[in-house]
DNA sequence: TCCCGCCTACCTACTAATTAGTAGGGTACA
DNA sequence: TGTACCCTACTAATTAGTAGGTAGGCGGGA
């Protein structure tokens, strides 16, 4: 039975972008069939075309678009938030991303983005660039400018704390350990060594 | 003109699996078709089948095989033959890991093992573990059992610096900086804190 | 030394299934 | 009455995989 519209809690197309975002973010461009998706709404595969005329493609770009709209809004406003120490910074950029679904830098460069046209491609990497790892290195050049430390790869630091997090939700499937105490001990081994003192 | 057989310096086959693992680590399992594969080595889609009668599903499992056994044994022998000191230790490993296609951990787990067979896919998860993970975190139980450190999380120390690896990789391609410094970088971050002290 | 059968490596030509996408119709709600 | 949403029914392209044939190097026997 169908839904009155002032009873839907959303629209139908924030549904399929929700949907969508879901598999994509799981499985990546082409492993995802639209098939897939509309399965997963219950709706029948050409259905998909009346939200989304463009097809394949403009679903995948409107999906990483809203995404990173979001990481990038959640980010700032977490490392903003959460007064002037780097540390704490960190901690609450890393409950964000461990809350959301991964982001597979490696699989976005390497597999997505080359099955896109290339004008879609250079804006969603350059988009995801600027959700994802500027708010981070940010972070670690102010940090620097304070005297917190003094290692100049703010950009290195980013991707590389970017990649930690997608280690844990990894871990997260095989490891007894929470997300949250995997994230705290990386934090910490990150900002004051591993080594003994 | 067709080589004599005593003139090829490898076998066909041994050349279907290089070609093979370099398009699968770049793209993962789905996005390759044998018939990408086929182009690549300059040979009909078919013929593919002559060399791997069990077709796109065996060609993977034997492509993850074969490198992971090379990763297990460079590893092990990176670590054993660079010395007492962690450092060393993870800078043979780095060195070894960025000499070779990176290994998209989040992707082969969410994309490309549900793609397989429920018991080929529990093996490659169980090999690429076993090849990756366990001699780096063996290095790290060692090194914590020396002393050098008393951080008890080997595994989780241990992906989180394959991630960092890999985040190397992705980083090169868009950083004027070698690969060598970022990982030298990455690694005196992670042993000696960044925090100034 | 020459010839014959065998095997490796490849080919052409197909099939069945799956893919993204299109055309056009129906129905319920505003 | 129009429109938002979904449907059935299709198409063309691409996919993994199969059937069966061919060219030529190789080893063994006369």
């Amino acid at each position: 039975m169908k839904q009155t519209i002032s009873e839907q809690t959303t629209s139908p197309r924030n549904r399929l972008l929700d949907v969508a975002e879901r598999l994509f973010s799981e499985q990546g461009y082409e492993a995802v069939t639209m098939r897939d998706i509309a399965d997963a709404m219950g709706v029948r595969q050409a259905s998909l075309y009346h939200h989304v005329p463009g097809g394949k493609q403009q679903l995948y770009v409107e999906v990483v678009e809203r995404a990173m709209a979001r990481h990038r809004l959640a980010l700032e406003q977490a490392v903003a938030s959460a007064g002037p120490h780097l540390r704490d910074q960190l901690l609450a950029a890393s409950r964000w991303l461990l809350d959301h679904p991964p982001v597979d830098l490696v699989r976005m460069v390497n597999s997505d983005m080359p099955a896109l046209s290339e004008e879609h491609s250079r804006r969603l990497t350059r988009l995801t660039f600027e959700a994802l790892l500027l708010p981070l290195a940010s972070a670690f050049r102010t940090a620097r400018e304070r005297g917190e430390h003094n290692n100049p790869a703010d950009l290195l630091l980013a991707g590389s704390f970017l990649a930690m997090m997608d280690a844990v939700q990894v871990g997260a499937r095989f490891s007894s350990m929470t997300k949250d105490a995997m994230a705290n001990n990386l934090i910490d081994t990150l900002l004051f060594g591993l080594l003994a003192r």
